[in-house]
DNA sequence: TGCGTCAGGTTTACCGGTAACGTAGCCTAG
DNA sequence: CTAGGCTACGTTACCGGTAAACCTGACGCA
């Protein structure tokens, strides 16, 4: 807490005002080289740390806080993000607060509640679903905010992302390309996760009106991972047996899914055909590489750090940012 | 930033003094349940959202800051340990500044000096390598400090981990027992990863002491993942074929391993056994589940948050937190 | 009647920076 | 030689809370 010295202590032992030792630690200008290299050697030997709780609060903004919700940490592909946005922020001097909203509008707007009560300077949020409250509250705080995952036409503020719907539609065009007729899929997480859903939707959709709609669907209340791929896979197979392909919510469950398929004996992609979503690295080194979507992660964070660096300077960013995402035909499809 | 009200206009509308808006909102004592329910319509009606900054600054101390650095953002385990620290924090109110060091202490102090200017309630650290400017600055910050991950007997305030020697050692001991003669290594990050070292070291020292030393030993420079175990294997293999069994630096790199050995038509674990560490969800799930050791990542995160809360609550909490793994047989080794 | 006590407040003094403005001394152009 | 400008500072006020000290009226009670 009470790191000893402060600006104060500073300007007596250099015999300064408290105001110059606060511009020559800033790097502004108005001192002599003199004076600056007295005030930066007093400040060395006290072993000054600056108070940005009080800098913050003096210039009512945090000016270097910026919030991150994301709805599960524990998701490789958010790790990605993640790193990227940090790689992208730190370097600038931006402090990152994180936190989970487990997938929930309610949860996020808890998080925000609480996060906005640092000032931040710029917040990014997963997703463009928020509840009332949150977008009140985000136009009252006036802070920048980027949406990152799902591309929205009318973000908040800023959005960077791509279309749920469309990576959807592609894999479905994909597999009935590939000879697909009677396609199953495996979800998580039921409704929570919007964005899976609206992928979903996009496959249901292209695939009926090609006249071969969906034959079967399993979703599962579970985190969409190996296991819930694999078990996944194992009902939907017990309940429709005749399926020549499976869509899954993502990669991890598209390879828990594959483990079950080998288990039983079924040859991919002979018997049945797998995609997944997400372009994980394990899905590319497996015997047979993954069929998926790949999505650049990193590409993401470090968009959305730097449209929010952006208009954090003053500078015209774009509103909307669309991410490249690309169909890994792979040999699993 | 500025987000309208404030103490003072709630105070002007209710008709008391800001102090008493003060403690209603922080839910102490001293006012009668009049002015406390009037206080509160007001305050919702102007969408009063607390200013931290001053709260904290006045205080002089955060309060509710946690940061928390970790090594690489991207692994899977790190999202784990992140996840079992948020939701132990976040349900008491804490907010998670996050950075990344890169497996570098002096990135960690760079990291360290711009967070505890937020004045930090504590700090979480991965590993027990840190610089002597580091160490200097916890010691005047005087926040309390779990280091996690690798168990250090003498921690700077508390530590919670295990130890990655003992790792090493026993999976020697157990690839010993399966009749393993020529082990190999496959690791990465060089020296900059130290805890991935002492697991190195364990591991030597007991095969030496049985002695079956280390045949070869492959360590990339490239980051931990299932490209560098595919491409660590190969080039170890190139240069010293008659390998029984490989150890590699994780989970993610040993299957990367089997990947490239089945793309080699070596056959696992009969031509060659391989062994991680970490215990990600995917190595339990594959064709064959992998020989590794796990680690109970989620625990970890959730002890360094208790045992930082428990600190802060001025309860007497355990220095040293000893955290199980468990050394899964697997069929690979 | 006088006094202590307590609920239910109010007042005051900060916390450590920063913005805005003030000013002394010196230089230079007209 | 003097107005105006520049450099290199110093002064003051303020950000929005919180702790601590201080009030005040009502009530109980000897």
């Amino acid at each position: 807490m009470s790191v000893k010295a402060n600006l104060e202590d500073i300007a007596k032992a250099a015999g300064v005002s408290k105001m110059t030792v606060s511009r020559v630690l800033r790097g502004g200008t108005g001192f002599s080289r003199d004076t600056k290299d007295r005030v930066v050697k007093v400040a060395e030997r006290l072993g000054y740390v600056p108070n940005r709780l009080a800098a913050a609060f003096g210039a009512d903004q945090s000016g270097t806080l910026v919030g991150m919700c994301v709805p599960r940490l524990t998701s490789g592909l958010f790790g990605h993000v993640l790193d990227g946005v940090d790689r992208a922020l730190s370097r600038l001097g931006y402090q990152l607060l994180i936190g989970a909203n487990n997938h929930s509008a309610d949860e996020e707007e808890a998080w925000i509640r609480q996060v906005i009560a640092w000032r931040p300077a710029g917040l990014i949020l997963s997703g463009r679903t928020h509840t009332p409250g949150t977008v009140d509250l985000l136009r009252s705080a006036a802070a920048p905010v980027v949406e990152i995952w799902d591309l929205t036409t009318s973000p908040i503020d800023m959005s960077v992302g791509f279309s749920h719907f469309d990576c959807g539609a592609e894999m479905g065009q994909f597999l009935l390309r590939r000879g697909r007729r009677r396609a199953g899929y495996v979800g998580a997480l039921a409704r929570a996760d919007v964005m899976g859903a609206a992928r979903l939707e996009g496959f249901d959709a292209t695939l009926s009106r090609a006249g071969h709609p969906l034959v079967a669907r399993e979703i599962l209340h579970d985190t969409p991972g190996f296991y819930a791929g694999y078990y996944g896979l194992e009902t939907l197979l017990s309940r429709q047996p005749a399926l020549d392909v499976v869509y899954f919510h993502n990669d991890e469950m598209a390879i828990g899914g594959m483990a079950y398929a080998q288990s039983r004996g079924l040859r991919v992609p002979e018997d049945i055909g797998i995609a997944g979503w997400g372009g994980m690295e394990a899905a590319s080194i497996l015997p047979r590489r993954l069929t998926t979507t790949v999505v650049t992660t990193t590409a993401i964070g470090k968009a959305a750090a730097e449209a929010l660096v952006a208009r954090l300077k003053g500078e015209a960013g774009q509103d909307v940012t669309v991410v490249p995402t690309r169909l890994e035909p792979g040999a699993t499809g």
